[in-house]
DNA sequence: GCGTCCAAAA
């Protein structure tokens, strides 16, 4: 039960005294403000007389607490009562349609428009026009009617030209993104911070590094240096375009740093170079930032990459401590965790007792299972998914071939493949073609690949020619293994693994002359291949090294630790494939 | 007393 007191209505001396509505308006504000939704509806409901701008207020609260649906609710009980839509209802209610389900964004949307059209708030309000451009260039296919909207309004603001790119830019047409940018500087449209974070997200996303500094320079020549949320998305822009050196540069200059500069740098290394995000992380923790859920996030995936089963448990240890362990994209940051350290178990006891999951809680699982051989689990998983009324999308199809590949279930696995366009309307890439060749390809069915990459709707590119290559290897089957290898050799001739595979070839026929040709060839960029590393975690001490490292090898805890595990695989008989190794051990210093 | 656009996970 809400009322309002003396102390409510006494307020507000020095202005003109306002009305009971006004004053109720205000307290329905301040009530969304703090988060009391039910008391700003139970005050609302009290209300002898509402006009539209309490209508409104309820309708923009509802938006502020992310209830897009209860202000879609507001806004057609407002109709009901007879009560006409302003300026400001028009613009508020646009915003809530792009929060509604898919399915009714856009026709709400364009309800809306009709009455703006009707009431004469669209063309007259620059907050209208804006507003309903972006609902048209978020929920449409296509730009076209963002754009249309965009040039006849004829006084256009800084909103106007921010909503165009970033309707570009978030589809994923990034230059058009930048070009309606540049096109704002021709025009010498308003300038605003809000524009050049989203044409800095849009050179990260087509990571151009070169473009990226040329928007970098415009910020700085028209002082938007000053703007923290600016300078966050150019510290982003830097690591999406691999710039690890600018990133820290430019992190290092900035005087003002706030929790989201620390966790743009910690996400950026979390793909660079995953221990230096570490390094980040406990110097953010040090200098007195408190991490959050993105911050765990990062730390989280860069503990999978490196598989440091130790740290990821202390690091859940904490997240538990905090109670961000219900945060949906930590729990699937800890699933992958768990499974990129061995740890399926662990992995599935999160997912399970998660109250809410989303789609990439489900793949993350799936990846984890089918990482681990276990096909089946994965498949079930991914018809119960689609059981709860997920829709799956591209990258949990890669999952569940990729699992059925690593369990032998070909068959199973070719189904998946099938549905996904008959029934399920995702249309496969060239990714997911790759999946399916190197499904065919485990199993041994080299000829049902080659006939898979030769009907594609797609031009066969390196990788996939690679992935058949590896099968050929697998299998013996030096005759297909020469043609396909010439096909990697024509897309990609600095590849050394191809030739030592090649070679190989040639030396298990006895083709001598053209073993030593390859051989030599080989040799000829040898500096330009990357040693394969191992890693291993011996008393929360991760070690890596290569081939015939020495200094690890004298180490007494890794060798002993080594031949154990040697001895293990022995026991599991595991028979070490000299096929793959290079033949001339000579040179190998 | 009410309004539009930017920056974070597989």
């Amino acid at each position: 039960m809400v009322t309002l007191t003396h102390a409510h209505l006494n307020n507000n001396q020095q202005s003109p005294p306002k009305t009971l509505s006004a004053l109720s308006t205000d307290l329905i504000s301040s009530y969304f403000n703090k988060g009391s939704i039910e008391d700003a509806h139970t005050l609302f409901d009290e209300m002898s007389h509402r006009d539209v701008v309490t209508w409104t207020a309820m309708i923009t609260g509802n938006i502020s607490c992310n209830r897009h649906n209860r202000a879609w609710d507001m806004f057609s009980q407002m109709l009901k009562h007879g009560v006409r839509p302003n300026a400001f209802t028009v613009s508020a209610v646009l915003k809530a349609c792009k929060g509604l389900h898919y399915l009714n964004a856009l026709s709400c949307g364009k309800l809306v428009h009709g009455l703006a059209i009707k009431n004469g708030t669209r063309g007259s309000s620059i907050y209208v026009d804006n507003a309903l451009m972006d609902v048209y260039a978020t929920c449409c296919d296509t730009m076209l009617d963002a754009r249309t909207l965009f040039d006849n309004i004829v006084i256009k603001n800084a909103v106007s030209w921010t909503t165009l790119i970033t309707g570009y830019t978030h589809r994923g047409d990034a230059y058009a993104g930048l070009r309606v940018f540049r096109q704002m500087f021709l025009e010498e449209g308003e300038l605003s911070p809000f524009s050049f974070s989203i044409a800095v997200r849009a050179c990260a996303s087509i990571g151009s590094g070169i473009l990226g500094k040329q928007v970098h320079a415009a910020v700085i020549n028209h002082g938007f240096e000053s703007n923290l949320p600016v300078m966050n998305s150019i510290v982003d822009m830097y690591c999406r375009c691999r710039l690890a050196y600018e990133a820290k540069q430019l992190f290092c200059e900035m005087t003002h740093k706030d929790t989201i500069t620390w966790n743009t740098l910690i996400a950026g290394f979390e793909t660079l170079d995953s221990k230096e995000s570490f390094c980040i992380f406990s110097r953010m923790v040090f200098e007195g930032y408190s991490p959050n859920c993105f911050t765990f996030t990062s730390v989280v995936a860069a503990c999978a990459n490196l598989a440091v089963l130790h740290c990821g448990q202390q690091l859940h240890g904490e997240i538990v401590c905090r109670g961000l362990d219900n945060n949906l994209a930590l729990s699937n940051a800890l699933i992958d965790m768990y499974a990129k350290c061995g740890k399926v178990a662990d992995a599935h006891k999160i997912f399970i007792e998660m109250p809410c999951t989303n789609l990439v809680s489900w793949t993350s699982m799936m990846i984890g299972f089918g990482a681990h051989g276990h096909g089946k689990e994965a498949v079930e998983l991914f018809n119960e998914m689609v059981g709860s009324g997920i829709k799956p999308d591209k990258i949990v199809f890669m999952a569940v071939l990729s699992a059925c590949s690593h369990a032998g279930l070909v068959d199973e696995g070719l189904r998946y493949f099938r549905l996904m366009t008959s029934y399920y309307n995702v249309s496969p890439d060239r990714d997911i073609y790759g999946c399916v060749v190197d499904l065919l390809g485990r199993a041994g069915r080299l000829k049902e690949a080659f006939q898979l990459i030769e009907n594609m709707p797609f031009k066969p590119d390196e990788s996939i020619w690679v992935s058949l290559l590896g099968a050929c290897k697998a299998h013996k089957e030096p005759s297909m293994g020469k043609f396909v290898a010439s096909r990697v050799l024509d897309m990609k001739p600095n590849r050394v693994g191809t030739y030592v595979l090649l070679s190989n070839i040639f030396a298990a026929e006895g083709n001598w002359a053209d073993f030593a040709i390859s051989r030599k060839l080989m040799r000829g960029m040898r500096n330009k291949k990357e040693a394969g590393r191992s890693w291993i975690e011996l008393k929360s001490q991760v070690y890596s090294f290569i081939v015939g490292d020495k200094s690890v090898f004298s180490n007494e805890l890794i060798s002993e630790a080594l031949e154990l595990l040697i001895m293990h695989m022995k026991d599991v008989g595991y028979v070490p494939d000299l096929d793959s190794f290079v033949h001339d051990l000579e040179d190998e210093t």
